[in-house]
DNA sequence: CTGAAGGGTCAACAGTTGTAGAGTGATGTG
DNA sequence: CACATCACTCTACAACTGTTGACCCTTCAG
């Protein structure tokens, strides 16, 4: 009842077919489950039983795919999005792509959910907060740091990595209405010149 | 072994103390030890069980008080600070007081447990978001809409407090080095150009 | 002094959770 | 055809959870 059953099904179409693709698709099916629950009910209250229902398993299945919740969570939640690109970036060009990466990241459903599932248990799961915390957040402000240089550069960076997050936060998990609603050429026209304020260092003149 | 004990102690200096006054710092103890439990390790994490024996108490006694475990953390984590205030501020002194009332709620020792046991929850728990989305972010962004004005008043108004969440996010929860290392001035230094050009809108000369 | 009231403890229950192990039947290989 | 392999299921366990009800013992009012 709940969505795409695989298992036993008596005489569903995903019966009688070659081994390997049979393990692909119940592979794919248990992550696809596995990232929404994480998404959106968080780390703790998704249980193994819900991922395998989901997915139209038996929960013993998981565990044999993922060894335990960890290795599933761990293979179901990851940032999708090629977060050293802004770092190799022209210091002008930076504003875009962070926004560039930010539409590419959360308006595509495809990889929405491994990324929120991510996000939504970076406050209180050790190892979300680790990948967001050292892999996302601190390599791509130390690059970004580099590119603008100067006296305040890291604070600037991480400025400019707390602000996103804020917007990520408010626009995709609190769902603030006035954050939520606004379109691209919206978020575009105000928060551009935000940033490159931020990533520009103060005139020395 | 784990802090203030208060309870079945034969001989503890609390003993034989008038009822009122010793009801009140039971209350008071299962509350410091619930925020610092929800605080650091989450909802979901911290047990009635930890809670009670970080207060020196039976389990039983926190259901005697709060009723539930629910009950226990809508008493134990709140908004400590005025979020109206800044809502009734001028323009231009928005920025400062964006800036004034974090540090009052943050770096204040006392008040700090209570705010960020509503933070760390708010992307897991129900009653956490409504308390940060509707009560603080949402009231505080239509008073700042009324005051900034014009076109994209709300959306200002909501960039605003999701870029001070962000900033909260990252120097008190994810604690990013850079963001965390950083002091008042730097802050303020870094950050309120910033708030500025958030909170005014563009020149129309 | 006596009895009620209330702070506090103890032991236990019922439900849920992650997880392990034995077993089953279809798939593939010699 | 016979055997091994592998995806998969069933059943069960052990631990832990929030929560409860019966029970103490001190405090306080009459």
């Amino acid at each position: 009842m709940t969505s795409t059953s695989i298992g036993a099904g008596t005489d569903s179409p995903e019966a009688h077919l070659p081994r390997e693709e049979r393990r692909r698709r119940t592979e794919a099916a248990i992550l696809e489950a596995a990232r929404a629950l994480f998404a959106e009910s968080g780390f703790e209250k998704t249980t193994i039983r819900a991922v395998a229902a989901k997915a139209g398993i038996d929960p013993a299945l998981v565990m044999q795919y993922y060894g335990n919740k960890e290795g599933l969570f761990a293979a179901s939640a990851r940032w999708q999005v090629d977060h050293k690109r802004i770092g190799s970036a022209a210091l002008g060009d930076i504003p875009h792509i962070a926004i560039e990466d930010l539409f590419a990241t959360f308006e595509d459903p495809s990889h929405r959910d491994e990324t929120i599932a991510l996000l939504r248990n970076c406050l209180t799961h050790d190892s979300a907060l680790e990948i967001v915390r050292d892999e996302v957040m601190c390599e791509t402000q130390e690059m970004i740091a580099r590119t603008i240089g100067g006296d305040d550069a890291e604070l600037r960076a991480g400025l400019l990595g707390s602000t996103m997050m804020g917007l990520i936060l408010g626009r995709y998990l609190l769902e603030l209405p006035a954050v939520k609603a606004a379109s691209r050429e919206d978020l575009e026209r105000v928060l551009l010149p935000i940033l490159e304020a931020l990533v520009n260092p103060p005139a020395t003149s």
